[in-house]
DNA sequence: ATGAGAACGTAGAACGTTCTCCGCGTGTTG
DNA sequence: CAACACGCGGAGAACGTTCTACGTTCTCAT
């Protein structure tokens, strides 16, 4: 009513003096137990509502769940990770349990630290987004913690996982490309995270999906990688070295969209249009492909979706199952204005030699 | 040491045991308290470390601190607010303060419920980052758990703020464009969110000064202003309305980089060149503003200093401080290619027919 | 009527901290 | 030498839940 003092607490002990029931009835309407009966409940309700009850979670946390979920990532910066958050928090809406994001920061000790910041704070479950943080540690905390990880391919090991079909993506990009009439098809890939020891990475598979399909569609001679770091600055790198080699790719698919824009990037800079000269697909179909008039070709890997699976996965193990599930989403090429035909423009050269990586 | 069992948690009693002392004298060493000897602070940190102890944190919540300040946003989608957080988190580093973003979407219903839930979680202290939620919300919530916003200049009511000059930025732009020759110079505004409460949000701010900037300039008759929604699809329908307009503006000042690049495709869909036919400027200067070629010059606001400044405050706010805080920060014109000195092409039609907005 | 269950509620002990007293030694002072 | 302060450490009561036991009452077949 009044805003008056500080306005201590109501705490459960209050709506059961209110509703006339011991502590422990008002417990059992909260958590719907069993025993309870529905005159009470009502009752009880009212109570609560009257008075204005919240729980105290962190009360809650020192005997049941806090029913909170903590998903970590190293970036908020990354925006495949807004997508993938996205479907969490959709994932957990109409259920009582609060998504909270840490963001951890790349190094491993640090990942750690915010792994254990979130177990200490008694977090009902963890989703580890994008393969930070060693796998030994989440295997640690899954033990303690139900947990699931969104990216790697590593079995499991205790927890669950949601994992993207990368090797079928890039496939589906170089057939694409292929299709096109693309031969000299190049991959702008990276090494990953130092320190990480996830052993498949979505870097490796969709690098092991790009030399399948080469070698499928007969262009094996023509496979090149390029390895560079994370984000605008790598692609724009690996870029500049493979626009500047000889022979010059007639396509390139980089394992970002973030990553494909510093290639268009490189290209700009060396007078190369983008698709005249250079198709480009990017990978994750984000926000970025979008923007700017870029309008890039990209694989889509529904993000949102992968973290609804997530969502649903946590909240499987929060009910008790305990069977290691892995569930995988597949790639769609979402073709846009940075891929076209080849022999549009007079820069193929004729020859091809070979360049492997 | 051995991976084993479920491995109960390590607690103060096992601490205070395996140091023969008792509970409260350990928890007088975590707290680094008043009656402790150097000779038992040595002999119970080193039992900590042997047992590998952790606090636990919902415990602590019971009591005292949880060591966790929450930050409240809209959506993680927002390049700005990556910034804003590194801040944040660079400001807690070093204290044994934990940050865990929330990312409550827009409504303002499940703003307030974030809110509450990081009450309910007894989070120390909370960052309200962008306009979201309610003032009175707000105002509710300082006044059981320190606060502090960043965005809004509405004068502040029992927590501290962290302001941006905006109406100094958006002068700052106009000069700079005027400098360079320019005099039809618009601005594409916008609105802000639907139910949001504040008076005096950053983008009314902006739009002062842009409006003050012209007078000043003797430019008042040039003043064009259009109210766009969020992100690029504002945008790039303000960019239309503008540019399709007539007398077409030489340079327009956007309120995001997002909604630059907005109006940048819009130019792009046009055959307007930028910066040949438009000059154009974004405000905040993200990732955004280097991203793709469009080496957008824009109004650095600092988001990482903003976010610093605000765990600064919260921090002094835990010590004990309650006199309400308000720390602003100046504005830098970052020149890149997306400006230009007007007469560089012949698009001028000569013509100033003045069109109020 | 009687007894067996089911249905409904309650008491009270955790959970892991913090923090307010309280007491014990050992000087220090009048 | 009594009185007192001070430095150090401990006992034990919270904090707001959950949940196991355990009563009590009701239902219903025998």
């Amino acid at each position: 009513m009044t805003r008056a003092r500080p306005a201590r607490r109501v705490t459960i002990v209050d709506v059961a003096a209110h509703a006339g029931v011991s502590t422990a009835a008002v417990s059992k309407v909260l958590r719907n137990a069993y025993g309870t009966s529905p005159a009470m409940i009502e009752r009880v309700r009212a109570s609560m509502a009257e008075l204005g009850y919240r729980p105290h979670a962190a009360a809650r946390g020192m005997r049941g769940r806090t029913f909170t979920v903590g998903v970590l990532l190293d970036s908020i910066r990354n925006p495949f990770f807004a997508e993938v958050l996205d479907g969490v928090r959709d994932g957990f809406d109409g259920t009582d349990y609060h998504v909270f994001v840490g963001a951890a920061g790349f190094s491993p000790q640090d990942q750690r630290a915010m792994a254990d910041a979130m177990v200490d704070r008694q977090m009902d479950g963890i989703v580890v987004v994008g393969p930070s943080i060693h796998p030994e540690d989440v295997a640690d905390i899954a033990r303690g913690t139900p947990t699931v990880v969104i990216g790697p391919h590593d079995p499991v090991d205790g927890y669950d996982a949601v994992v993207h079909d990368e090797f079928a993506g890039a496939r589906a990009a170089v057939q694409h490309l292929h299709a096109l009439g693309h031969r000299r098809i190049a991959l702008a890939g990276t090494l990953g995270t130092p320190g990480n020891r996830w052993a498949r990475r979505p870097e490796v598979l969709l690098e092991e999906g790009y030399r399948a399909a080469m070698a499928a569609a007969g262009l094996g001679e023509h496979v090149r990688v390029v390895h560079g770091r994370q984000y605008e600055e790598g692609g724009r790198e690996s870029g500049t070295v493979l626009l500047t080699g000889s022979p010059r790719p007639t396509a390139i698919l980089a394992w970002t969209d973030a990553a494909a824009l510093g290639v268009f990037q490189a290209a700009s800079e060396l007078g190369i249009g983008v698709p005249a000269d250079l198709s480009l697909v990017g990978y994750n179909n984000t926000s970025l492909a979008t923007l700017t008039g870029v309008a890039l070709t990209s694989v889509d890997q529904a993000g949102a979706q992968m973290g609804t699976a997530a969502a649903t996965l946590l909240l499987e193990r929060l009910e008790g199952r305990t069977r290691d599930t892995v569930v995988t989403t597949t790639p769609q090429v979402v073709v846009r204005r940075s891929t076209a035909a080849t022999g549009t423009t007079g820069t193929t050269d004729g020859t091809d030699r070979a360049a492997a990586s």
